[in-house]
DNA sequence: CTAGGGTGTTACCGGTCTGTAACGTCACGA
DNA sequence: TCGTGACGTTACAGACCGGTAACACCCTAG
């Protein structure tokens, strides 16, 4: 009793990391305010004091995945400091444990692909909070001594990127699986040069 | 005049490609019957009339689209007769004309994550023509005498899969503009071995 | 000419969606 | 004690959704 892991959390926030775990799950389009607020139980009302609209509530989800993300790529700093080559190992690593424990995909690519309107208020989210994440994964393929760093980053990014959407597609036991592979592969390749 | 184009076409056929197109742009869940069908300039009780449902027009668009992609795979074939090589490489040409001319990515992996219940009647298509594309980049590969053709192809796979939802989520300046470089880099470095 | 199948039109059903209004309740702090 | 603000409840508006019924029309094959 009082565990203060339900309880105690204001509605706000239950709000938001049911919303962000329906949405992760059935999608965007597939999940009303009404289902979300049931799920974390409270009502429509207190979300809409809290959020300006779910176009809003689907944005401060976006924030708050990325912040969860970043707080990832802390943890490789914080397991490897100043070892920027193992670091890029544990994101290999970490990114082939995502595709065997999720098969969803990465929210930001999913919204990018339901909310298809060029002037969607979330795209500029999205591009915003990729972009960052791409500059993260350059910057540690650099320090990691990498000639191209640029290239492999963007590489390493796409084959990601095209993983979690196979196996949404194809399923796990397509491409995918040949994920830790080609990332290491290709590292080892870029570090030859 | 009787072009033979837009008139003479059966209301099916109109249809469905009104609804390819639709699907495409604005996603699958984000376009209704109704408009496709006035777009196709026909009314919602003839498309019941030739389609069970809208899922089931879903999975014949897919089908549709999968169709006309095994045609741009037989022009391949027609342009370089038996010279897979070069067939491998007009394959990673056409691969980066769709990226510049088309921001929407494939309509089959978009579907997969917008229809995100596991059940769904098209999962199993995409999965299918998935499987079937696979292979036969497989095959190309093989027969272009690429040692680990499985993982050469596995590899474009998903350098092009990730390319075409990172071209949504991040723009045509993301990684995705590096496509072609990665793609021939990756098929030289397989060819050397 | 006639019969029938493919098509167009209108209206409707039941459901779901986002978003709002009005009101009731409860806890907490001055 | 009082009041203030956060929260819950109910009801509803207005729009859109997928899907169906009934009927009128027209072209063509026989």
């Amino acid at each position: 009793m009082a565990d203060g892991i339900s309880e105690r959390v204001r509605p706000r926030d239950r709000i938001l990391e049911t919303a962000q775990d329906m949405f992760h799950k059935h999608g965007i389009k597939g999940v009303g305010v009404d289902a979300i607020t049931e799920a974390a139980g409270t009502n429509k009302m207190t979300l809409y004091r809290h959020f300006e609209s779910k176009d809003d509530l689907i944005i401060e989800c976006l924030r708050a995945t990325a912040c969860k993300a970043a707080a990832i790529w802390d943890a490789f700093e914080a397991e490897y400091p100043g070892d920027k080559l193992a670091q890029l190992h544990a994101w290999v690593r970490k990114a082939s444990e995502m595709l065997a424990n999720d098969s969803r995909g990465c929210d930001m690519a999913n919204a990018a692909v339901e909310l298809s309107e060029t002037n969607h208020p979330a795209r500029r989210v999205i591009k915003e909070l990729k972009e960052a994440q791409r500059e993260r994964l350059v910057n540690l393929c650099r320090e990691a001594g990498v000639g191209q760093a640029e290239l492999l980053a963007d590489t390493l990014s796409l084959l990601l990127e095209g993983a979690r959407v196979s196996l949404q597609s194809v399923g796990a036991e397509g491409p995918s699986a040949q994920f830790v592979r080609m990332a290491e592969g290709l590292i080892a390749s870029f570090k030859a040069r």
